[in-house]
DNA sequence: AAAAACATGTAAGCTGTTACATGATTGG
DNA sequence: CCAATCATGTAACAGCTTACATGTTTTT
């Protein structure tokens, strides 16, 4: 029996943009190097093996393409169990560590959310987001406030920053929810 | 000839904690579990062998504390030329990839940069940060403005977050600018 | 004719994760 | 006395980076 394959971030990221239309190799990489979505390494040494392993565990199946040129390629598409999986990845609930410590792939699930169709589970998500987003900050505000008198000033603004920061989520995840009618 | 040992991001964060004070692994654990420092791990098999490398790159030096006690504990400070290399560090200008891909490793140096007693040089760090930031804000605007119609709601309110952030974190920065005179 | 972009991959090595392992001291 | 915290580590593994490798097609 095979271990269980735990798919990462990247293989979500590969397997919902594949999801919105079938792609090679070459294509991910290029969305990875120019689009927004930088923080994914379009370097080949990830790509490939990142499908390579999506493709044995089942949840996207390759076809060559052109496949009577010189320079061949082959395109990716989810499986029936690679959308099923991409379903139950976006649906998860929002836990307080998704919004402490995994926060880029909690924005892209919310990314790839339209594609549940479900306007209710969107709304959702937006709650769950802000709900433990505003229940940490009250830790964050303690945090700053026991700060030793001592304390570094940058070190002071940083913190500070990063409490700004999770403001800001608050705030565009409320005027988000306004899109999803709940 | 010893390869030249690149010095990784937890790895400054371990010598910035030590130059502030001695400390044993597991109170750099403690830091990374309990303090807004979360989005490192303090797990055992990073931080001591991080430790152990940062030692043997002769950057910091261990020291056994309580010698008596069955339970011994080894305080590490940072050397010289963990100094040197720390200022170094915080001294490096802010490049554009600095703010679109390393985000994290930047604030963390500007949380340390106070330990240059060097008001010129934070002020500089801030302002460089600006201007790859205001110049980086432009190309997300474009994106956004260059979706088809057809993008899916979720994906257009997640970019929209994106320069969110980056627009508070310019306004932050300016605000952060007139700690520093110039 | 050359450069850029297309297209796919492998190999070595480093970092970090997860899980395991051990034992001491302190507080309730 | 038991649980929590103190304190340090190792082993197996997964994942990504960097560098290398190869050849084609299109654009300038």
């Amino acid at each position: 029996m095979k271990p269980p394959h735990r798919t990462t971030t990247l293989g979500y990221a590969l397997l919902g943009l594949l999801h919105q239309q079938p792609r090679s190799g070459y294509d991910l990489r290029k969305i990875f190097d120019t689009t927004a979505m930088v923080h994914f390494s379009g370097s080949p040494g990830a790509i490939y093996p990142a499908l390579r392993k999506l493709e044995q565990a089942g949840l996207i199946r390759g076809s060559v393409d052109r496949r009577t040129s010189l320079r061949p390629r082959q395109v990716f598409r989810p499986t029936p169990a690679g959308t099923r999986a991409l379903h139950v990845w976006l649906s998860r609930p929002v836990h307080r560590d998704d919004v402490i410590r995994r926060m880029d792939e909690l924005m892209l699930r919310f990314a790839f959310h339209s594609l549940l169709d479900d306007e209710g589970a969107t709304a959702s998500l937006l709650r769950g987001f802000v709900r433990e987003i505003d229940d940490y900050i009250p830790d964050l505000r303690a945090q700053l406030a026991a700060l030793p008198a001592t304390t570094p000033t940058t070190a002071r603004l940083a913190l500070e920053s990063g409490l700004d920061l999770y403001r800001a989520r608050s705030r565009w995840a409320r005027r988000a929810l306004a899109h999803f009618g709940a």
